[in-house]
DNA sequence: CTGTTATTTCAAGATGTCTTGCAATATGTA
DNA sequence: TACATATTGCAAGACATCTTGAAATAACAG
């Protein structure tokens, strides 16, 4: 990963219903969620929500399979983690104010 | 700090040249960086880099004093963390995988 | 006061992103 | 086959962002 890289993976985060996607898959948890029940919780039409779970796919942020008429997306924290860390560790050179900021007990 | 607030302060970061800026004023410490060694540092004309600095600057992410003709310009770790923490914490849930990306040994 | 250095501001244009509405595709059911 | 459901794809317009270059401001020195 490079800053290139990491700002266009930012970006992807960067937008209030792409969070709330986020939001959502995560609490889904394992078994995902349909793009209609996601359309609806983040109270986005389905053609706006496809195009935010298209960009988020796009980063490996989620994946998606097809179940019968429905596409299931999935939460992906390796992905999601990487970024994070490239950030903590290149740009801010594992800051330890960062790094408390995460809320790991140590 | 909300969705809202958040997209737009990752927006913040989603920027090479910005990223950059951040990678030089951690590195830079407490005495910050003048603007004009920062352009020069992410190989930026001045206008550039004062158009991100500025916008950097507008959500507290750095802060700038000015120092004779200079203007120095010092990171806020502290402000770096909020964004990070709602991340992890709001829209995660404090998922441990993700916290564990911070790079904390426990 | 004049000139020099350091930085910001502004306008213009190029590019990128987001939303909307409608058409197209995929799947399942009668 | 015909129809309903679930989702994606596309085109157009609105809006935001980024870059460039020139002009304006600020601070200092002679």
């Amino acid at each position: 990963m490079n800053d290139e890289q990491a700002a266009h993976f930012l970006g992807a985060l960067a937008n209030p219903t792409r969070l709330a996607i986020v939001r959502h898959l995560v609490r889904a948890g394992p078994e995902g969620a349909a793009a209609g029940a996601i359309a609806a919780s983040v109270d986005a039409t389905p053609s706006r929500a496809s195009f935010h779970l298209a960009a988020l796919a796009e980063l490996g942020v989620v994946s998606a399979e097809r179940q019968s008429r429905s596409m299931i997306y999935h939460i992906n924290f390796d992905r999601l983690g990487s970024v994070l860390r490239y950030f903590i560790e290149e740009c801010c050179a594992g800051n330890p104010v960062l790094r408390a900021s995460c809320g790991v007990r140590c």
